[in-house]
RNA sequence: GGAGAGGUGGCUGAGUGGUCGAAGGCGCUCGCCUGGAAAGUGAGUGAACGGGUAACCGUUCCAAGGGUUCAAAUCCCUUCCUCUCCGCCA
C-alpha cells in the first residue's frame, strides 16, 4: 500500500510508475473517490460537531432542570444526516480502499526501467556452467531412473504437478533443509520459526498477496484459511498490528515451509519434472529493519542466499529484476538463477526483495525511533534461502556423472548420512 | 464441542449512559537535584483522517461489526480472541 497523500501529490510520478511497472490501474477513478471522500467528510465533520455540542448541551440542561425537548428533535434530525453522509462515506471508502490494496509498490530509484525480462541486469556470476564430455541429462530421467523420483505416483495422489521423492531423493531434500537452516541460524544470526502454513485473510493482505492474487492461492472451503505461497506471509506478519522498539530492529527470521501455488496461468509451463510443481520445499528469510539500513540489509540476505550455492559449488548468477518484471510489493528486486545443464540456462532459485514500507503499511508494523519522534514504518525485506526442490534439481544436474549417478556435494554429506553417491 | 470469566493507551490498570482520549502506576522525553550516576522531584508524553503556510482546529478510535439513544468504553445483538472447568483428540 502506498501513502495516498503521496498519489494525491505526485500524480505524475504515480502514473510515471505504473506505465513503468506495465500496470493498469483506474487512476482518474481513484483522484476522484479520494477527492469525494474529502468532500463529503467535510461535510459529516460538520454535522458531527454540531451533534456533539447538541448532546453536550442537553446534558446540561437536563441537570439544571431545563426541557430540551425541543433541541432534542433538532439532534435527531441532524442524527439521521449524519447516518445518511456516514453511509455514503461507506461506500466510497470500500471502493477507495479496495484500489488502494491493489496498487503495487514504488520501485527504488536504482531499479533498471524495462517492460519484462528480457530487461533485467546481470549483476554477477559465479562459477561457469559445466563441462561434460557426455550429454547431459534432465533430472527428470536421472530422478527415475535411479528411483528418487515418481512423477506418476504424484499424479496418482493429488494432480499434475506434484511429485513423490522417495529413498535418497527424499533424505537429500531433507538434507538441505538441515543444511539450510543451520547456516542461517548459526551464521547468519536468523531466528528460526515454525509457522503456521494456513493463515488467515488479514495475514495474506499484510504481505500483499490479497485482494488481488486470490486465484494464485489454495483457498480452505469452510474456514477463513489459505495455504501460504510462502513462508515470506507467515514470518513477515509475526509482528503485523504491534508497536516495536528501534533497538530490537533489525529482526532475522526464517523458516522451513512447504508452500503452494496454484500456478494460474502458467498451464503449459515446465510441465515436465519437478521446476514448477503446486507443492515444494522452502527455506525462506525474512528482516524487519529500519528505513535507512534496509538496502544494506538487501545486500547482505543475497549474499545469505548466494552463499548455499557457493558452498555446494552450484553455478550461479544474480540478476536485478527491471520495474515490468518486479512483483507487486517490492521495490527492488534481485533473483538468483541457478545453471541447468540439460537447459542449458539459468533458473531462478531465489528472490530476494525490498518491500520497504509497503507490507509494513498494510499489515500496521511500526517502531519508535530511539532518538524520540513518531513511530515510523518499518522496512520489511523478504528472500528464499533457498528453494529446495529447485536446489535438489540443480545438484542432481550438475553434479550427474556419465553412468547417470549423482555426486553428493561435500558440504552436503554430512547432513546426508554421510552418502557420498546416488547410483 | 459444552459451561463460566474476560478483551481499555508502548505496558499495567480504573472507569454511576453526559466536560472520558480515557484516573493511577510503569516506561519514555525534557528540566531540577548531583562531581557523575542512582534515588528523589517538576512538567510533558496515543494514533489515524480532514482543514490550515503555521500556531492550531475538527472528526474518529476503549477486540471487530451491527443496533438502541439527543448522547455509548459503559446498554443490546453477532463474530473473533484469551483464561478456567468439562468433553474429545495427535
Amino acid at each position: 500500500m502506498l501513502d495516498v497523500k503521496w498519489v494525491r501529490d505526485n500524480r505524475e510520478e504515480f502514473a510515471t510508475m505504473l506505465s513503468n511497472r506495465n500496470y493498469s490501474f483506474p487512476l482518474d477513478r481513484f483522484i476522484e473517490l479520494d477527492t469525494m471522500r474529502r468532500e463529503t467528510l467535510l461535510e459529516v465533520e460538520t454535522l458531527k460537531e454540531k451533534r456533539n455540542a447538541g448532546a453536550k448541551e442537553i446534558g446540561l440542561k437536563k441537570k439544571s432542570g431545563e426541557n430540551p425537548e425541543e433541541l432534542m428533535e433538532e439532534m435527531r434530525q441532524v442524527g439521521d444526516k449524519v447516518k445518511e453522509f456516514d453511509e455514503k462515506i461507506g461506500t466510497i471508502e470500500t471502493e477507495l480502499d479496495d484500489l488502494a490494496m491493489r496498487i503495487p509498490n514504488r520501485p527504488h530509484e536504482s531499479v533498471p526501467i524495462g517492460a519484462d525480462e528480457n530487461d533485467n541486469i546481470e549483476i554477477r556470476k559465479n562459477g561457469n556452467p559445466l563441462e561434460f564430455d557426455f550429454e547431459p541429462k534432465p533430472h527428470w530421467d536421472l530422478g527415475e531412473t535411479l528411483g528418487i523420483m515418481d512423477f506418476e505416483r504424484g499424479v496418482k495422489l493429488a494432480e499434475s504437478r506434484f511429485t513423490v521423492l522417495k529413498g535418497a531423493g527424499a533424505r537429500l531434500e531433507r538434507a538441505l533443509m538441515n543444511f539450510m537452516l543451520d547456516l542461517h541460524t548459526m551464521e547468519h544470526g536468523f531466528t528460526e520459526i515454525a509457522p503456521p502454513i494456513l493463515v488467515n485473510t488479514a495475514t495474506m493482505s499484510g504481505t500483499g498477496q490479497l485482494p488481488k492474487f486470490a486465484e494464485d492461492l489454495y483457498k480452505c472451503v469452510d474456514d477463513d484459511l489459505w495455504l501460504i505461497p510462502t513462508a515470506e506471509v507467515p514470518l513477515t506478519n509475526l509482528h503485523s498490528g504491534e508497536m516495536l522498539n528501534e533497538v530490537d530492529l533489525p529482526k532475522y527470521y526464517c523458516a522451513f515451509t512447504p508452500c503452494f501455488r496454484r500456478e494460474a496461468g502458467s498451464y503449459g509451463r515446465d510441465m515436465r519434472g519437478m521446476l514448477r510443481q503446486h507443492q515444494f520445499d522452502k527455506v525462506e528469510m525474512v528482516m524487519l529493519s529500519t528505513p535507512d539500513k534496509s538496502y544494506d540489509e538487501l545486500e547482505k540476505m543475497t549474499s545469505y542466499a548466494e552463499r548455499i550455492l557457493q558452498l555446494l559449488g552450484i553455478p550461479y548468477r544474480v540478476i536485478c529484476l527491471c520495474t515490468g518484471d518486479m512483483g507487486f510489493g517490492a521495490a527492488k528486486t534481485y533473483d538468483i538463477e541457478v545453471w541447468l545443464p540439460s537447459q542449458n540456462c539459468y533458473r531462478e532459485i531465489s528472490s530476494c526483495s525490498n518491500c520497504e514500507d509497503f507490507q509494513a503499511r498494510r499489515m500496521g508494523t511500526k517502531y519508535r525511533p530511539a532518538a524520540g519522534g513518531k513511530p515510523r514504518f518499518i522496512h520489511t525485506l523478504n528472500g528464499s534461502g533457498i528453494a529446495i526442490g529447485r536446489c535438489l534439481i540443480a545438484l542432481m544436474e550438475n553434479y550427474q556423472n556419465k553412468d547417470g549417478s549423482i555426486t553428493v556435494p561435500e558440504a552436503l554429506r554430512p547432513y546426508a548420512g554421510g552418502m557420498e553417491i546416488v547410483k
